[in-house]
DNA sequence: TTTCCTGTTGAACGGTCATACAACAACTGC
DNA sequence: GCAGTTGTTGTATGACCGTTCAACAGGAAA
């Protein structure tokens, strides 16, 4: 398999005669432990989302993040501790979306969002699958996703059962739930890998006809 | 699970005081370029399963399939032309399935067929999400992938077409099946990303909830 | 038996991988 | 300014990676 990799590899003068190439320009940017485990997480999450779980190497990651290779061990003990750091970081925005404001979101504000460009685009979404596949064999990865998986499926089963009673409609709020996540997953994954046969409409429309004989139009 | 094929691996003796250990038990089997690319096709398969597309390695599949390392390139011409033979062996059983005997296959038969304990494994769709994450990043791939999958939708689509003639109702058959295609992605991914969460029966029920609002009764 | 075709082997090669770590330097508080 | 803290660097290391290829050997045909 050809994966190419650009060394760029500047190396550092070695000859004493040149000891500092020029004045006073700073070698590099010290950041807080804080932001660089930011800055790693995100040049993670871009490695994952162009080039999938093989491309995540601690090379690339460090090189999109113009770090040195020896931080992410620091920072996170490992390219274990990242990739936990990034699954986490790619669940935040789903579930910070679902619990917005204090309490519920309504479900056509939900079905609004997770449709919105914000959320349903590939780039974000490769990161998904990349993701999928290492937590489909990583116990360690699947116990963490289980946690996170259940906070997701409350909320939806929340926004369902709340509608459904203002309607006066009787509904297996739950598995439901299963269900539209299921299949926004699946349409998820449509999207990346046959993109043109996917759009936001298309997508949008198979939740409707999923959602709407159980419990009625959806504004 | 299939039993792991023990290597005899009889060092060549190099002590030229030695030159044959014994008599005259052939050093390795020797198989048609045919059986031997089956072979190494089924153990490509077994590690995607396994170890996901990390561990899809030249060293990890020619140890599980008691070969050589060359041969792989000897038969594939690399790591890229067996993954894609991988690839086109584990679409086989579905589209197989699909046009089973001459003409389509009845939809409820299709369903039964789906969710029979042949298809609904979670070992064999570990193989799915390793290959979907490849899929995502990998152009050539993904072009193979499109052919087979409007093999697919196109199979899935006639079978509702058929059913729902014959029932009188009028439905969007192929975006009915773009959608059932992509709920049952769903259900395979949380069989094998949140197993114990769910099973073939709650799976069963999340199709038929989408279908008979649409289709009426599947028996 | 001998010949020959072809499937098979395994060492060699150049490269990338993750990790450890000692030296270094940017910033902070003094 | 000056020291101390701590984030940062890059080399070293050993393992594994994919590919190549010359030599080998199983097995069928002559």
């Amino acid at each position: 398999m050809t994966v190419q990799q650009e060394r760029t590899d500047v190396p550092l003068s070695k000859d004493p005669d040149v000891p500092e190439p020029t004045g006073g320009e700073p070698r590099f940017k010290r950041l807080s432990a804080e932001d660089r485990a930011g800055e790693l997480v995100r040049a993670g999450l871009e490695v994952l989302a162009t080039g999938g779980i093989t491309a995540f190497t601690i090379y690339n990651i460090c090189k999109k993040a113009g770090a040195s290779r020896g931080l992410i061990g620091h920072h996170f003990g490992g390219k274990d501790g990242l990739l936990a750091a990034c699954y986490a970081a790619a669940y935040a925005p789903l579930l910070q979306m679902l619990q917005a404001g204090s309490g519920t979101l309504e479900l056509p504000d939900m079905i609004d969002e997770l449709f919105s460009a914000r959320h349903f685009r590939r780039d974000g979404l490769n990161i998904w699958l990349a993701l999928w596949g290492e937590i489909a064999v990583n116990p360690a990865l699947q116990a963490e996703h289980l946690r996170h998986y259940r906070a997701y499926e409350a909320a939806v089963t929340q926004s369902i059962t709340d509608f459904a009673r203002a309607k006066g409609r009787k509904v297996d709020a739950a598995t439901l739930a299963t269900t539209l996540i299921a299949l926004l997953d699946g349409l998820w994954l449509e999207l990346c890998i046959a993109p043109g046969l996917m759009s936001l409409e298309r997508a949008r429309h198979a939740v409707l006809s999923l959602l709407e004989p159980q419990l009625g139009p959806l504004p």
